[in-house]
Order: structure tokens, then C-alpha cells, then sequence
DNA sequence: TCTCTGCACTTAATCGTTCAAGCTTTTCAT
DNA sequence: ATGAAAAGCTTGAACGATTAAGTGCAGAGA
């Protein structure tokens, strides 16, 4: 309760009686100055309570701010609590953190009342997910010549860390029909033009690749389809616009309380999300997994490796991507394009 | 590609020939001038491609950032992960999105390299869980007169949000006692003075309440337990360091391989990461559950109530929690200590 | 006609730093 | 002793905005 407002670095040198760039180097180049001097500097700040530079003017001055922006395609709320996004994040604050930079986060939902400039902030930008508006994303573009990376989706020509989602649907569609099926069912998150929640029919027009993330599992699994001879247009399709349980259930318990003629036996699900809300509502109903219905993820996220029946998924390891994210962005790794591979899980769910 | 450098307020004042101050303006205070000249300012701020004034400067120049710190307790890479950090960071954001303000996460451990000044750029700080080491705060609380607002602990003379956790525990351990139990474990998150995952013995002293949230969720059991005579010292206690699957299992496993004449058949856990992690391991080792073994646990996550069985708990709404965090920090809410309650769910683990 | 008020805009100080360039003083080889 | 180089410190101009105070001018009221 000392001080009515925090002391500056002018004031500080005044009360020495040494110049502002002496006190500015005492704190920031140590080699521009006499040992003797920096310490009696030093003492003095700690004495009148003066705790360094003011981030705000110094970010000013250099430009500099050792902040990092995240900007996320779907509201922070929603992200926070997903897996996978916190994953991610996570991963990210991990690299930030060990080199001393912090964590802004942002939202490229248009409905997010977006600080107009709070972006110009940081030094650099990590945009995960396709945004539903690229308003924000073009601003960054323009709004100086700061490093941006994209995760999960292509933005211009910056560099993209993807994971090999056709590949890996691939196999997991190749390890699930090993075993023969009889009504397959496809859930898929984010993958009509218009919003729907339920089933696809014929009177949805889907997002072309690039547009979303699951076109291509989606390719992946007609890949493995087609070398079973299975046409694409015997498996029904879901879709599912936000990855929480409270919106997949709906969906799934539509399909799950279907006659067992008509029910699914294999279900492939765009995300462990997904999935373990199927587990879960499958259980509920007495519908045995995997005799009477497999199951197969996507994304690996812990609780489904913690549970039992453990979910067969794939793995992304979303944190190293978070990781790898960070230090591109940090100028630590070539900022180049990355694919990052995925594994397979023979879980429980889908033998 | 078009600007190698970003255009200043001042350089599209001078395009214009207006004063800076009316281009200011502009942006800022449309009252403040003539519609016929504003205009005239955004058209050419958007033909020079002019985003408005840049945040660095103006933060400076105002003091105000409009960005908000949250300062955990644990390593940032820690806390995303965890599913009750999230879902406070998540209410937190939710606020903060909609009253246009951005939020910038900082981790309170000694081993984050911490940015010593990154943090004089928020407005306010939301301070979440007990700080291994109070250095931060100490700063933040010197920093200048900024709010903050404690959540989980208490904080000086801030204004601090809690839950009931004594009522709410004591009133789930009651439930738990209506069915006779033989034996009885505790599993506590970090209640001991040095790390310890595992047993608790004698040789361990425990933290005092203040320094460790769960021990007034202990005092809470044991107000239970007092009232069925049962004494505390009949009760094994185990403690573990940090909320996660990787560090609740070994210990668990532990407790769950003991000898059926041993084992505790009624576990009450400090988290429900703790209960989940055991509810997992039990069925894996055909422990019945809630037959032979009855698990209580504490938070309410999502996880707990949408796989089977059913976790019985109690329920915190950290998301809740969140957003009066960030509606106080924002002023929308008077800054006074509050207590937030709980709601005990009876779930199939402890019936 | 003259003063007064209000509007629209400008002036200029300020926010708290950093850093290139300049100025002394010391060091050291010659 | 001398000159050059190095060391140690200071000067002063940015960085890009905000805002209190001031100026000029049109229209209203007397």
C-alpha cells in the first residue's frame, strides 16, 4: 500500500541520478554496464518497489511482446473444453512457457466481439481449425508481417501442421472391415454445407474438401470401402456439428434406438467424441460392443484409453502438434509445412 | 503484400490533412466529430488498409488493455489438460468474449520461466488455485492497484470465490455411510507437506487448512465419519500429487491389489479424476463395483456422468464459477467474497 | 449589431520505454 | 608521452496512440 502508482524507470534513474538508458540496460543488457553500477541499480529498484520495464511501453518501443496469440475456429468456451483443443493448447503453453512467451487466446467466431486490434498485440499467431469467418484471419494477414501458422486446415501460403487423416482412416476403415459388417454407418462432425444434426440425406450438399477437416477421412474410409467392394452408398451417414456430448447424444441415440434390423453394426465416427457418446448410449441400451456393434474414433484423447471397453481410435498426438505449432511459431523449426503421422489403436470397441 | 509496414494513425492523418485527434476520433468517440468527416476517415482508413489504432500504443497511452490474466496455480500445460481447469478457464472466457476482452493465461510456478513484466499488460487477474510459490503474486499485488480476484483459495484481502467444500463433503461421506462400510480409504490431492503418492503415514505431515484446498474437504468427511463414531484413525488415507490418470493410477492400483481382506470397500476420493481413475482400474481387476467396492468422488466433470457407472459426486459448476470470476474482475459484479454450492448427484458408484 | 453558446476541429503534452549515436574517461600498445 | 581503441555512461529521438485544453466559426438571442 506504499506506492499510490507504480514507479517508472525515469523516475527510478532520476533517483539515482543516472541516465533512463542506464537503468534500461541495467535490466535488459548487462554487458552495456559496469557490474558496480547495474547492482547498485538494481538495489534501488527493489528498494522503491520498481519490478522492471512496463510491458506495455516496451512492446511498444521494440514491438515486440512475447506474446503469442491463439486463435481458435469455434468459440473458447467450446474449445476449453474439448479434448483435442486443450490438447493442443496445452502443448502450445508447454513451448511458450519454456521460452518465456505467453498465451493470448482468441476467437475467430464472428459472433465473438472481437477486440478489433487486441490481436496487434502479439507477436505471432497460431490459428487452429477452419474458421467459419476469415475475417479475423485476413486481418492478421494485413496487419503487419508477423508468423502465422495454420493447424488442421490450409490458410494461404503459411505453413500448416496437418495429420495424415486419410491415411489413418484408411486403416482403421481396413482394420474394421476385416471383420464383415453388416450395416455401416459413417458419423461424421461438420460435413454439410448447412447445419444439420442427424441424418445426411440427399438434399445436403457437402463441404468440399479444404472447406472441412472430415472430407478427408471421409476419404479414407471409401478408400478401404472400395477395397471391399462395398459401395459408399450402402452406409448411412450422420453428421454432427459441435464434438460435445450433448450434441452428439441426440444423434446417436437416434441411430442406436433404430430396429436391430436397420441398426448399425459398425459404426465409424469422425472423433472419440463421438464414439464414446455411442459407448456410452450403446450401454445404456443394452446394445453389446463389439458383438453387436463396433466402434471406431478418431483423435485418441485419453479417456477413451482410460475407460473400459478402451475405444480402437486413432491416434493424433494433438499436444506435439501444439508443440510443433509453438516452435515454428517461435522461430525454432523451419516454418514449413508438416504432416504429422497418426497410429493406430486396436481398442476394445472394434477388435 | 501491398504495405511493407503497417500505416500509423499519424500517417493517415496527414493523408487526410486532418489532426490526428480527429482520426483518433474516429474510432474512438464517433460523437466527438462531424458523421460527414468520420466517414470520410474510415474510407480511407480502409482504402490504406488502416485497421484501426494499434493496441500497444493505445494500452500504453490508456493503461487499459482490455485483456485479463488468468494465473493458475499448476504449469500451463498442466491445467489445460485438467477437465476442472478447463471448465473455469471456459466460463472465464465466455464472460470476457462477450464484454470484448481477451484472455491471457499465465502459469504461477517457479519452473515457468516467467515473463517478470508480460504481466503489467492485463487489466486484472483472476488467481486460480494455491501457488506453489506466492512469487507472482506478491508482484502482481504491488503491480499497481489492478483487480484480482482469487478463486479456490484465499488471497490477501481480494475477494475470494469458493465452493462449500466442508458441507458438500460432509454431506456426500453421510451418504455414503448410510450403507455400513468395512473399510474405508481416503484418497487426498496434495494434502501432504512433501510430495507423496501413496500411502499416508505417520510420518507425513499434513498441510494446514489454507495451504491445501482439500482439507476442508477432509474436515467435511471426518465431520461425517465422527458422527457415525467412526474414528478418523481407522480410516487409511493415500495422497497424490497432481489431478491426472498417469499419477492417480499407480496409486490406485495399489489400493485395488490388496488383499480382499484389506481392501478399503468404500473410497472416498478427493477429484473424480481420482474416482474415475479408480472406477477403471476396479473394473479391469473385476472388482464389483458398487457390490464390492464404493467410490465417491468431487468435481462433477462431464466424464463422471456420461459413462457407466455413473459416478456418484459432487457437483461444483466450475464453469459458473468461471464467469463470476470474470464478471468481478470486470466490475459487472461486486467484488466480495462468495461461496459458491454444490450439489451432491447420486450417481451408480456409491448408490 | 454584439455577445454568447455550442460545434467541429486542432494543438501539443504525455504514456514508459529502447536504442543509435555521442561524449568522456580509462586502458594500452607503441 | 601519444594516439587509438575500448569502456561506461548520457542524450534525445522515436514507438503510436489519447485527451485536456484551445481555437475559430456559425447561428441564436438580445
Amino acid at each position: 500500500m506504499s506506492s499510490p502508482r507504480r514507479i517508472t524507470l525515469k523516475e527510478l534513474a532520476a533517483e539515482l541520478g543516472v541516465s533512463t538508458a542506464s537503468v534500461s540496460n541495467a535490466f535488459n543488457r548487462p554487458d552495456q554496464l559496469s557490474p558496480a553500477l547495474r547492482e547498485r541499480i538494481l538495489e534501488e529498484a527493489k528498494r522503491l518497489g520498481y519490478r522492471g520495464p512496463d510491458a506495455k511501453a516496451r512492446s511498444l518501443r521494440t514491438g515486440r511482446s512475447r506474446i503469442i496469440a491463439v486463435v481458435l475456429a469455434e468459440t473458447l468456451t467450446y474449445s476449453l473444453k474439448d479434448a483435442v483443443a486443450s490438447e493442443l493448447l496445452s502443448g502450445i503453453a508447454e513451448v511458450l512457457d519454456a521460452h518465456g512467451h505467453t498465451l493470448l487466446l482468441l476467437s475467430g467466431r464472428q459472433d465473438a466481439s472481437q477486440v478489433p486490434g487486441s490481436s496487434s498485440i502479439a507477436d505471432g499467431f497460431i490459428v487452429y481449425g477452419l474458421m467459419a469467418s476469415m475475417a479475423l484471419v485476413e486481418e492478421l494477414q494485413s496487419a503487419g508481417h508477423k508468423p502465422i501458422v495454420a493447424v488442421d486446415f490450409d490458410l494461404g501460403d503459411h505453413p500448416a501442421i496437418h495429420v495424415d487423416d486419410e491415411p489413418a482412416c484408411y486403416a482403421i476403415a481396413q482394420h474394421a472391415l476385416k471383420t464383415p459388417a453388416s450395416r455401416i454407418g459413417i458419423v461424421n462432425l461438420r460435413l454439410t454445407e448447412t447445419a444439420c444434426n442427424g441424418r445426411i440425406t440427399e438434399a445436403h450438399t457437402l463441404l468440399p474438401a479444404g472447406r472441412t477437416i472430415t472430407r478427408s477421412r471421409l476419404a479414407g474410409f471409401h478408400r478401404a470401402l472400395a477395397e471391399r467392394d462395398i459401395s459408399p452408398d450402402s452406409v448411412t451417414m450422420w453428421n454432427i456439428e459441435e464434438n460435445t456430448y450433448e450434441v452428439c447424444a441426440p444423434v446417436l441415440a437416434e441411430i442406436l434406438d433404430l430396429p436391430a434390423s436397420e441398426r448399425p453394426d459398425l459404426l465409424l465416427c469422425m472423433s472419440d467424441r463421438i464414439a464414446l457418446t455411442a459407448v456410452t448410449l450403446a450401454e445404456q441400451r443394452g446394445i453389446r460392443i463389439p458383438e453387436d456393434l463396433r466402434i471406431t474414433g478418431f483423435d485418441g484423447i485419453e479417456e477413451g484409453q482410460y475407460r473400459s471397453p478402451r475405444l480402437t481410435t486413432v491416434q493424433q498426438d494433438s499436444t506435439e502438434k501444439g508443440r510443433l505449432a509453438a516452435r515454428m511459431i517461435l522461430g525454432l523449426e523451419p516454418a514449413s509445412p508438416r504432416l504429422l503421422t497418426t497410429r493406430l489403436i486396436q481398442g476394445e470397441t472394434c477388435p
